[in-house]
Order: structure tokens, then sequence, then C-alpha cells
DNA sequence: TAAATCGGCGAAAACGATTAAGTGAAGTTA
DNA sequence: TAACTTCACTTAATCGTTTTCGCCGATTTA
């Protein structure tokens, strides 16, 4: 390993003036700068990140904050992309970034704890259990966080646009022809529970009546359970003709049934599906679902983050409303 | 940030005495010991990993290199198991995981430059380009690294057993009586080597004649090159009666171009995935598919990683093969 | 000409932990 | 009883950086 002190000796200057010049400072003379910022690299120099960090107090380090119940969390493309994007934009800001949990070896520790063991500059919370109370001491401490798809007082929070998404569809639909529209929605969550009331509220204004046999509840990116309320639906007196789901992967599971009772999409049924994930546009007919913007969310996650821990000063929490688009394929038929 | 001094001062020892009792020395009195480690405890003491990278040059972080190109990379089913049980067993091990990229913010650096920066113990590598000169200086460094199907020379590999996996497919599909079997290969990489090579072997050792219109390129989790792929099978004179796919997500692309002509599965064509992802497991008729152990093959990763890291003197490099299984659905029909 | 300013650099003290090498008292052995 | 162990603890150096002062010579100002 190289150090700076390795540079100094070799430059004949001292240790201190080798870090200034790599840093960038003024008082450092424009020769010798250049001088050590030559040898610093013929050297190999790189710079010792857990030395700095117990010094500056910053690491450079961004925790992640997931949970990965059902063990699909990375799986699921949505968050994955999420989290892809917001990795490419701390690294372009400069910062690493480290996965939060419990317990690190036979150190039992909670999601505070694990930040500061790791010092990390900043967290970002999405897909966790927000009722836990280990959430809960982490976004109520002075390490900054953004939440993603959740909102807490007095934290940023970004969150895909479940209201306006739900609006789009329903007026899609609508204008298709529909009048008998079902939603299967996934477990009771903020997300869930705004969709459901921008669903209601949407189909309210077009005059469309949702009895509550249309409201279906399931799990997300559970095919299985997707499948059970579609069978529930379709074995209605009063079938729908187009049913909603709460995701794409949830409307595949859905279709094994309609394919089992011999229902062709979109002559028989209509369907739309939510996420847009990139399977939805490669099978035929293609689905019609709603895009969130998953990289946009991450990327403004990242930079938001970035900007509060950066900028203490002048932080105020905010929530950024980032929209999807209604991505029109042929699973919704004109009636 | 309540410190190991803190402690001293207020248990009346000195800090190498707290440091000693809370990592269990045993020159320690019993009752000092138990003393230091409560009133750590009630002071809410944390360590500071940064101050421990710094002296002991150990981290108790792994770095994970894999590369997102298509940007699918996390969301591939596959990898985002095996990284999600590497993180749970390196977590478990007590290890905590951070990515490792080129250039981070201004820095231009290569991947073993940025494991030297953040002091990684050890680096897992999947999913990259095998031949770019920056995963070969990491892989030819002195830093600890497990490979995930891929073999380097004197590095530790874990590798999903692609060639038994052929064979179980083909023998199956053989006893189903299958004798015209296509096969839709992922792009040109090790694995997709000896997948090829295998299931030639098991055809011919079947007595099986492969024309080379048989054997198709697509891409691996790319639906749409797969729907190609299937076009064009089943364009052909000499149409095969069963289509094993490369990935259970190349199916469902080629899925759709099997209804758009109207075929059955698998009543008019018979197909076999690979991977038994989720979603294969829920579809109607249940997707044939070969399922690898990817929850085994990232716990043996971390596994292996941390005993090499935590016992240099016994390291041998070790290539472990994981096996995965077959799992019957209902997409291959006896003729 | 004396005083003030300034640019360029170094000395040294941290940051929080680990650890080799002691130290002193008590117990053990010959 | 003298020498040796053992036990329980302390001292102090060290890991690689950063940063606050302060220094010194040179230039500018009064």
């Amino acid at each position: 390993m190289v150090t700076m002190k390795d540079i100094a000796a070799k430059c004949g200057v001292s240790p201190a003036t080798v870090s200034k010049a790599l840093n960038g400072h003024s008082d450092i003379g424009a020769e010798t700068a250049e001088n050590i910022r030559t040898t610093a690299r013929e050297m190999g120099y790189l710079p010792n990140s857990a030395a700095r960090a117990l010094k500056t107090n910053r690491s450079l380090n961004l925790g992640v904050l997931f949970v990965d119940k059902t063990s699909s969390g990375l799986a699921h493309e949505y968050f994955s992309t999420v989290l892809n994007s917001f990795k490419v934009e701390a690294e372009r800001l400069g910062y690493d970034i480290t996965f939060i949990s419990k317990d690190i070896g036979n150190f039992k520790m909670d999601y505070y704890e694990h930040a500061r063991y790791r010092n990390c500059d900043g967290v970002v919370i999405a897909l966790v259990d927000y009722s836990d109370p280990a959430v809960s001491r982490l976004v109520e401490s002075d390490v900054p966080v953004v939440t993603i798809d959740h909102v807490f007082n007095n934290r940023t929070a970004i969150i895909s646009d479940n209201v306006q998404s739900m609006v789009d569809i329903v007026e899609y639909v609508y204008e298709m022809g529909h009048r008998k529209i079902a939603y299967i929605h996934g477990e009771d969550t903020l997300v869930t529970k705004k969709r459901l009331a921008s669903f209601r509220k949407a189909c309210m204004e077009k005059g469309i009546d949702v009895p509550d046999e249309h409201i279906r509840a399931a799990l997300y990116h559970d095919p299985k359970s997707s499948s059970l309320a579609t069978r529930e639906l379709l074995s209605l007196q009063n079938r729908p003709t187009c049913i909603l789901y709460p995701d794409d992967f949830s409307f595949l599971g859905g279709m094994s049934e309609l394919e089992r009772q011999g229902l062709k999409v979109p002559d028989d049924i209509s369907v739309v599906g939510y996420d847009g994930v990139l399977l939805s546009q490669a099978l035929r007919p293609r689905l019609t679902t709603f895009r969130q913007d998953s990289e946009g969310i991450g990327r403004r996650a990242a930079a938001k983050l970035v900007d509060e821990i950066e900028n203490p000063k002048m932080f105020v929490p905010t929530q950024v409303l980032v929209s999807g688009s209604l991505l029109i394929g042929n699973t919704v038929k004109k009636v």
C-alpha cells in the first residue's frame, strides 16, 4: 500500500502538503501540486477510505435498506430497477452503496446501529415493513434518510404517482367503452390504499358503479393469489368486462386462469397490468399496463439523498412525485 | 458517538482493556469484562468500522462485482436470488456487502482499485464481461475472489452444473418419446458453450440426430429474440416436436409466437424452460424447466469467500459444482 | 523604512480502535 | 525465601488522513 507519506518522501514535501494537493486545496503552489499529482499516479496511490472516514466522519457510502420477505425483493423488477438507477446515480456523485441489515454476524444491531457502524452518510429505504420499530428508529434518527413509495414526517420521500396512474388507467378503460371494471389490488400498504382510493374516485367521477365484489385482494407479485382472485371474479353473476391487476406478474397468474376457462384476451375479456416490466411488452397480445418511472425514482432518490448530505443547512423535506405513463397494448378491447 | 475511551472512563479502566473485553480476549478478568460489556450496552456503544478497518486492515466488507448490461442484471431472477443468498450468508458470517464499480465520482478507477479503496476483504464476481482487462486485473490480484459460473485459474469458482442439467432435460424429453428436439441457446458465453456441448452429447448418446437448423441462437432473458427463433423453428420442413429454451423468460417470448400460430402447449408442441423462476410454476400449464440451485450458489460463494479470507494458509482454489433439479410440469407431452 | 499582508508550506494533533510489550501484585515452586 | 509464573491490566505506538496553526520569506502599503 502506497500512502501519502510515501508520496511526500518522494516529492520532498510533508504529508500535509500531499493531502492538500490531492484534495485540491488552494494553498499549494501550482507546480508542487502538479508534481505531487503525477507522482501519486505513478506510484499507484489509492486513498484509504477507512482512514479518511475516520478522520472526516464521512464515508462516501450510502446504505440501502430493504427487506426481502418472500425472498423476491431484489427479484422484483420494479425495485431492482430503482436500486440500479440509485446505484448508478450514487456512483456518479462519488458514493458507494452498502446493504443495511439487522444483526451482522453475532453482533445484534438494528438498522440505525448498522448505519452508524458503517458510517453511512445516508440511507435509502424501500420495500420494508414500515411499521417495524427498527425502521422508525432509523427514520427518526439524525441520519439522512430518503424513503421510496412511503411518506414519513420530516423526511424526503420519492413516490410513484399512484393516484394519477389509476386515473389514467380508468380513463383509458372508460374511453374504450368498459363500464364494469374490476380491480384486484395488492396487500394492504400505503401504496395500495392510494391506488384503491384513486380507482374508486376515478370511477365515481366517470359515473361507474363499482360493487364491492369487483374489488378483490391479492398479493403483489404473486401469480397464484391473482389467479384465485380472477377465478372469483369470473364466477360472478355480474361479471366484469375488464380486470385491473396489481402488477404484471399477477396478470400472468390471472392469465393462466383465463386460459383454463377458455377465455381469450382481449376478445372475451380485457385486462390491464401495472409496472410495465420488460416481459409485458414482449407478450402477444402486448399487455396494456402502467409503467412507473422506476429509473427516475432511483435517480432522484440518490440525488435528493446526496443533496441532503452535502447541504444539510438547506435541507427541506420534500415529497417528489414521479409520474409514469400508460403503455397501451392490445389487451383492452373497444366495446 | 460514544467511544471506547468513554467506556473506559466510566469503568475506570484503560481503553485497551475495553477493547479486549469487547473482543473477548482471555486476559481480562471475568468481572471486569462483564462490567465493561454491560456499560457498553448501556451507553449505546457501537464499534467504528472505519477505525477498526484502519488498524486491522480488515473491513468485514465484501465487494460484489457485476455489470448491468441491458440494465436487467439485478432484475434477472437467477442472479438476484444468488445475490440475495450471498448477502444473507455473508451477513451471517459478519460481513457486509458493497457494490464495486469503475469510476466513483470523478475518481477514475478500475475494479481492483475500487476494491482496495474500500478495503474489501474479498470480492465475488458474477455476470460480467470476463474478457474485460479490468476484470482480469482483479482476478489476478491478491484480493480473494470467488467467481460464479465462470472458471479462472487459481480461483475458486461456484458453478451451476450446466452439463448435468442438459443431460437431465434430454433424458426426460427422450423418455417422453420426443426425437426431434430443438434447442434455442443464449448468447455466446462459457455457460452457453457448456450447455450446448452437453445437449449435443446427450442427444448423440440417445441416438438422436440434431440437425443444425434445430439449434438456434437467441439472447438470455430476451423474449423477443426467442420469439423470433421460435418462428424460425416452426417454419422448418422438419419441425421439432419439442423446443428447449435458454430460460423461462425466453420461453414466454416463444409462447407468444406459438399462440399467434394457434399452437397449444403441450398438445401441439412441447417446451422446456430453464431457471425455474417463480412465475414458471404459476403458469398453466406449469412449465417443465430446470431449476438451478441459485440459493445454494450464493450461499456457497459467500462461505467459500469468507473461508479464503479467514484461512488464507489453507486456501486451495476449488471448483464447486452446484446441481439443480428438473421441475416436471405439464409442457412436455408424451408421444 | 517599518509594518502589514500574503502565498506556500510544515508540525503536530487528532479520529477510534488494536496490540506488542510491559508492570505490579499475588500465587507457586524449589 | 528467592525466583519464577500467572493474572489482570496499562502504556504507548500505530493505522492513513485531515486540518488547524504557525512559520518564513517576499511583496505591498503607509
